[in-house]
DNA sequence: CTGCAGGGGTAAA
DNA sequence: TTTACCCCTGCA
């Protein structure tokens, strides 16, 4: 480990950050002309750069590396285990890992991920970005600039719960707007609970979450993936599902169908299984 | 440039 | 089980 001042220098095997950050499930990073990515993350901003063996941190505060990254990026777990486990499957699995490899499973916080994900129904990856980033410029904490940009933080729940649905909609979230609502009222008025839930098995945690407005089987799942270390969950969405019918079922199937399917094919590693035939189908445009 | 489908689901009928 | 939903983006 090497350090400049605001810069970390890390060996880390399995890590690239194309797949990591175009693989659908975070929306504030950013590409930049140097192949690098810029992303907000639990109130910090911080830019990532692949060097060959070497992962370059820019803009990192002295000790966030232990106290805040090195969980974000799920860096104690070993996905050379996972990949090859799950390469070893099936040609389907071996293809998709072969093309995601350096893949990771971030740990993000749990109630913009909430709000991410019932943005994210009904609609595609670039306006999703974008409400998210009108929501924080509008509404989120100044966290200075880099490289000559003012950058924002996600907006409390807190914050979000004293606007009205109108200060919401012109973010650009559409009908979203009641539920977002709703949803910040819901976790800024039981303090505690969005944290509990994140404390409970997956299937409590998840009956909790689908009793949000906009919240259903499959935002409820990328919550609990994305933000709560639940690795046993399976996101059925419109890829996962062409996918899976195309590769393994080979008839159109119900999300329910899928998830056991998946349970019992995948087992314990079917969280990762998901993120790595979700970014291989979308990529490619398999089964479309 | 204008027009028009279609989108990483969900709630309500 | 089916249908409407905001509105931005992509492509005729």
């Amino acid at each position: 480990m090497k350090s400049d001042k605001n810069k970390l220098e890390v060996t880390i095997p399995d890590f690239e950050p194309r797949h990591i950050f175009e693989c659908g499930q975070c929306f504030r990073w950013n590409r930049e002309d140097d192949g690098s990515y810029t992303g907000v993350a639990h109130g910090k901003v911080l830019n990532v750069l692949k060097d060959g063996e070497k992962i370059v941190f820019d803009n990192i505060v002295e000790g966030d590396f232990e106290a805040v990254w090195e969980n974000y990026f799920d860096l104690k777990r070993d996905y050379s285990e996972i990949e090859k486990q799950l390469s070893k499957l099936d040609e389907t699995m071996e293809n998709a890992v072969a093309f995601g490899r350096g893949m990771r499973i971030l740990n993000q916080d749990p109630w913009e991920t909430l709000v991410s994900f019932i943005i994210s129904a009904n609609n595609g990856v670039a306006r999703i970005k974008g409400i998210v980033e009108n929501l924080s410029e509008r509404y989120g904490p100044e966290l200075g600039e880099y490289k000559g940009k003012m950058r924002y933080g996600f907006p409390e729940a807190s914050v979000i719960s004293s606007l009205d649905e109108e200060d919401i909609r012109v973010c650009g979230a559409g009908y979203r707007d009641k539920y977002i609502l709703k949803a910040a009222r819901a976790v800024s008025g039981n303090s505690g609970w969005l944290e509990s839930v994140c404390g409970l098995d997956t299937e409590d945690a998840r009956s909790e979450l689908i009793r949000l407005n906009g919240v259903g089987p499959k935002v409820s799942d990328c919550i609990l993936l994305f933000s709560m270390k639940k690795m046993d969950t399976f996101p059925v969405d419109v890829w996962v599902r062409r996918t899976m019918e195309y590769f393994y079922l080979h008839k159109k199937s119900s999300p329910e169908e899928i998830s056991a399917f998946a349970e019992a094919y995948f087992g314990d590693l079917k969280g990762f299984a998901q993120q790595y035939l979700f970014h291989y189908a979308r990529q490619n445009s398999i089964g479309k």
